[in-house]
RNA sequence: GCGCUCGUAGCUCAGCUGGAUAGAGCACCGGCCUUCUAAGCCGGUGGUCGCAGGUUCGAGUCCUGCCGGGCGCGCCA
């Protein structure tokens, strides 16, 4: 609809040009945007704003001439100028609502492009390291992650999930001797307690767990308990394939799966870390000063070098992350994104440095970064910090316990990543008209129901993505609003994307809702005259359509019933 | 101190990349269930968009400087 009207204002803009009132070497673009007031009709454009410098005369001349040369249209109902030079589209309730038919047909497809002509993109996102259960934070990650992930899908791209995780840094040191501290009878306030250990009561579970020779899967490496307290590397195997499975199975419990979990030691066997320095090296960027080898990322906008070679002879994660990083581009993935929180964010300019020193072509200002700020959690208004299973962090799997998969991925997602979230239990928890998650999902209940009394009731069958009736009957201002809501969602899918931002389909799908439910109480649908029921069912159905597409996004169920 | 980021109604937050009179939800006040699910609907109260300048036809949105919160500033990740 919006297409419409963009070509027939692309026709009275070359017309202007071809006339010379506009200037024919510039093009001009117009912008359609919805309207906020009903008042300016459906649709406005403000192109006799933007061109009435070129055009030489006023905008609200230029609005008259565009709007003389508009070629003729069944679409539209009547056109208006307005304030400064508005262009206001009125479209006719019969063009508006064919949008429910158009919803129909597509189904589950409705919404979705190719746009990303199937081009390669891979997202890293949670990368948590073994070394406990994951937090808050990797739940935000995670719900935007694997929303972006769907949302690029939707557009068409071909995307491969990715986890990321350090199972060779000094972290991981310090969890296998936490465990072996914990394997040998220990508790973190023992004399003897590793510096620094890990004192969540998980470290004991994966102790005795160890010790009873238990077999654990992860990432297709099946690692058996040793039982032997001295054997550090054993240890060290066995805890970071217990945690690593004790991660999946909160995502999983998330609805989050990955394509490709990539190990850090992977690196070092393939001789990958070691052809990066090389490579740094020969390209002369580096440096030995004070025992250590640096890099100069300086030259590419770091504010100072970094150290890439440690005294005693080990690298920094740094450098294993710029290895990494290299490795995805040369797997072809020329649109990389990487979610993380904003805790790191100094990883940035440093990876990206890394990347140019190495001279492969890569572009500057790759890979792309979605950064979402910190979570606090809070109940009864005061903020919660300890979690039995963690001792220090509430915990992914504290909040699926508690408030559930769909209300936690939604209330994760819901919130512009740069800005920090305040997770209320108390509301998510909450089943009432307070919880949005609730509300939207009701909706499509509600419409489930309605259908099932149409059977029930009335004895008739109809089917989720059948059209019937005269659509021509739904003269409503709540129908006609309904429509241009829908006939917003392919365009929000694409922008969702394209911005990298999934809250907007939480606050779409919450608005689409509130619309529905208006109607849904001021109209039946159910009424005798079977054009129209069938007509105002049809609109029901690209309602329920919409919501199961946009919550099938966010990876949130749509149930049928509540 | 330096860097990144946020500041919009009592609270939690949107604001379509510069457009028309700044919007929701919650909370608060008042209405609606013999009628398709009241996990719902309708009406009302509520604002110096942190402050001060600048850019232009037009700024919550862009630029600069302050103020306040968060994060970072390791030979940790």
């Amino acid at each position: 609809m919006k297409d419409t009207v963009t070509e027939l204002l692309g026709a009275a803009l070359a017309a202007l040009q071809s006339e010379g009132t506009l200037p024919a070497d510039q093009t001009f673009t117009p912008q359609v945007g919805n309207t906020k007031d009903k008042a300016h009709g459906d649709y406005a454009c403000n192109i006799a704003l933007v061109a009435a410098k070129a055009a030489g005369c006023p905008p609200r001349q230029l609005a008259d001439a565009l709007v003389a040369r508009l070629p003729e249209s069944p679409a539209v109902a009547k056109v208006e100028i307005a304030g400064p030079g508005f262009i206001n589209f009125f479209m006719t309730a019969e063009s508006a609502i064919s949008i429910a038919s158009d919803v129909l047909e597509q189904g589950p497809r409705f919404g979705r492009n190719t746009h990303g002509q199937n081009q390669k993109v891979q997202v890293e996102f949670v990368s948590a390291n073994p070394t406990g259960p994951l937090h808050v934070g990797h739940g935000r990650g995670a719900a935007i992650g694997d929303s972006l992930c769907r949302l690029l899908e939707a557009n068409g791209y071909d995307v491969t999930r990715e986890f990321y995780y350090n199972d060779a840094g000094a972290q991981i040191d310090n969890l296998a001797k936490s465990v072996q501290a914990r394997v040998k009878g220990l508790g973190p306030d023992d004399a003897s307690w590793p510096e620094d250990g890990y004192r969540g009561e998980y470290i004991n579970d994966v102790a005795q767990s160890y010790l009873k020779g238990e077999t654990v899967t992860a990432d297709d490496r099946e690692v058996t308990g040793k039982a032997d307290p001295d054997d550090i590397q054993a240890i060290r195997e066995f805890a970071v394939a217990y945690l690593r499975r004790e991660q999946d199975l909160d995502l999983k419990a998330f609805g989050v799966e990955f394509d490709v979990y990539f190990l850090e030691s992977s690196l070092y066997q393939d001789g990958k870390v070691e052809a990066t320095v090389k490579r740094l090296q020969e390209n002369g960027y580096t440096y030995e000063q004070d025992g250590a080898m640096w890099l100069k990322t300086t030259e590419f906008g770091d504010d100072k070098d970094r150290v890439m070679r440690k005294k005693d002879g080990g690298y920094t994660y740094f450098l294993p992350d710029v290895a990494y990083h290299l490795d995805k581009w040369q797997r072809g993935f020329t649109t990389v994104i990487n979610e993380q929180g904003a805790d790191h964010h100094s990883t940035v300019t440093r990876v990206r440095a890394g990347l140019q020193a190495l001279k492969a072509d890569i572009p500057e200002g790759w890979p792309d970064y979605v950064l979402h700020q910190m979570v606090m959690v809070t109940r009864s208004g005061q903020e919660v910090k300890i979690s039995k299973r963690a001792g220090s962090y509430v915990t992914v799997r504290d909040l699926i316990d508690e408030v559930g998969r769909d209300a936690t991925r939604f209330f994760l997602t819901a919130r512009r990543v740069d800005s920090q979230l305040t997770f209320d239990i108390d509301l998510a928890r909450s089943q009432t008209n307070e919880n949005p998650v609730y509300y939207i999902q009701y909706a499509h209940a509600r419409i489930c129901s309605v259908i099932r009394k149409l059977a029930s009731e009335h004895g008739t069958e109809r089917g989720l993505n059948e059209v019937a009736g005269n659509l021509a009957l739904l003269t409503l201002d709540e129908e006609k609003e309904l429509a241009n809501q829908l006939a917003k969602y392919p365009e929000l899918i694409r922008s969702a994307a394209d911005t990298r931002e999934p809250h907007h389909l939480t606050h779409y799908l919450r608005e689409l809702a509130g619309q529905f439910h208006t109607y849904y109480n001021a109209h039946k649908a159910l009424v005798d005259d079977p054009a129209l029921r069938d007509a105002r069912l049809t609109l029901y159905l690209a309602v329920r359509q919409v919501i199961a597409n946009g919550l099938d996004l966010l990876g949130i169920s749509a149930p049928d019933e509540m």
